[in-house]
DNA sequence: ACCCTGACATTGA
DNA sequence: GTCAATGCCAGGG
């Protein structure tokens, strides 16, 4: 079955939006939950993530995205993240 | 169809 | 612990 592109997105957005306040994920958790690769969030959130708390979503060593990077560690710590040098602490407040 | 780029992940040095 | 190289997936020229 052909599942189209958008479909794919939705679900990865649908699953950026499950993560609960005061987490965060990361991209290929929610690719391994969309059963997509890690690259296909990114690039889904790059294109239309305006809609979800993109910034729940950071790398897989806990560190943000270039381009965010310091918005997103600004969104984290007023949502109660401990930061420590840019990189979130994932078996603290990892998600799932 | 081919090549390059990108909000990534993993392994090795 | 940090840096570099490789692999994966998709879009744009």
């Amino acid at each position: 079955m052909t599942r189209d592109p958008a479909d794919v997105d939705e679900a990865v957005f649908d699953a950026v939006e499950r993560i609960p306040p005061g987490r965060v994920s990361t991209y290929g958790a929610i690719g391994e939950l969309v059963g997509v690769g890690p690259r296909r969030v990114a690039r889904a959130l790059s294109h239309g993530g305006g809609a979800v708390p993109w910034f729940r979503v950071v790398r897989a060593d806990g560190s943000a995205a270039e381009p965010v990077r310091a918005r997103q560690l600004e969104l984290l710590a007023a949502e109660g993240v401990p930061a420590r040098n840019s990189r979130v602490d994932l078996g603290a407040v990892g998600w799932p």
